[in-house]
DNA sequence: CCAGTATCCTGCAGGC
DNA sequence: TGCCTGCAGGATACTG
């Protein structure tokens, strides 16, 4: 379940090593995902390409090439993208392989297939629907200013609206659970029954966990074999997601856990409010 | 417009 | 041990 920090830490772990590699070859299996995947079409328009630097917008990868148009990726809950010899074993549910002119392959590679990876011509990064449905990307510095008023006038559990997209990109339900905890405010709590100053420290806390994810995903991946999806979460310490019938690192109080949105959150009864 | 729910899919945990 | 059931989760279509 790759969330922004994931994704980002993809991202430059690809900006080192994909960067100028020309597409030789594209191989995989057209199937349903988020998006269909269309291996026919992948290949006709990207072999012979060179990859470009990568962007990440929410919780999108944008992998450009030259000539303009780019690759667009979102790795759903069980997506991985592998940068691998042409060697390496086949994981299973590889869908999509593009092999590359240095002897490596870039893997598309999602058991649950919530993911998805198509074509995006030059023109059409705007007008997509995912894409342009975006809200502010997290760690940009104007958040804490920016965010409580798309939240001030909804009444919506915070939880709900931190995890939607169209506010807020790349907030999954990790960090929608880990920044209220931080921030001590109720995950339940109605957007429209927090203070601006309230918001905005949480904003702040959310930028706070995001770029210490970041930091640590960084370290930990070393070769491109990428969010291992195993190597699970970043050494940041998750402190009230999945912890529920723990004890609260910050109070002691049994930590919950119930579906707020359709949504498992954890959360500390005593110091959120 | 807004809030809440069903839906896609597979791996895994839990129960018996 | 092994089968079966149920659930998790991101984005989106749909309902009220």
């Amino acid at each position: 379940m790759p969330e922004l920090p994931e994704v980002e830490t993809v991202r430059s772990a690809l900006a080192l090593e994909l960067v100028g590699r020309h597409i030789t070859a594209v191989r995989g299996r057209s199937i349903a995902m988020r998006r269909p995947l269309e291996v026919e079409n992948l290949r006709a328009v990207l072999t012979g390409r060179r990859f470009g630097e990568p962007r990440r917008r929410g919780k999108f990868l944008l992998l450009d090439t030259a000539p303009a148009g780019s690759l667009l990726i979102h790795l759903g809950m069980s997506g991985i993208i592998q940068l691998v010899p042409a060697t390496a074993p086949l994981r299973a549910h590889t869908h999509l392989i593009l092999e590359l002119d240095d002897g490596c392959e870039l893997r598309f590679v999602d058991p649950r297939r919530f993911g998805m990876a198509m074509w995006l011509e030059p023109g059409d990064e705007a007008g997509d629907p995912s894409l342009s449905a975006l809200g502010i990307e997290p760690l940009d510095p104007g958040l804490p200013q920016s965010l409580p008023p798309l939240i001030r006038n909804r009444r919506a559990p915070i939880k709900s609206l931190l995890l939607d997209q169209h506010l807020v990109a790349g907030v999954g339900n990790i960090y929608a659970a880990e920044a209220p905890w931080r921030t001590g405010i109720h995950p339940r709590r109605a957007g429209n029954r927090i203070s601006v100053a309230r918001l905005a420290t949480l904003a702040t806390t959310l930028q706070e966990v995001l770029a210490e994810a970041i930091a640590a995903g960084g370290t930990t991946l070393r070769d491109f074999a990428t969010p291992d999806g195993n190597s699970g979460y970043f050494a940041v310490s998750l402190q009230v997601y999945g912890r529920q019938g723990e004890p609260c690192v910050r109070c002691g109080a049994t930590i919950r856990a119930e579906a707020i949105g359709g949504r498992m959150t954890a959360w500390c009864p005593r110091c959120q409010r």
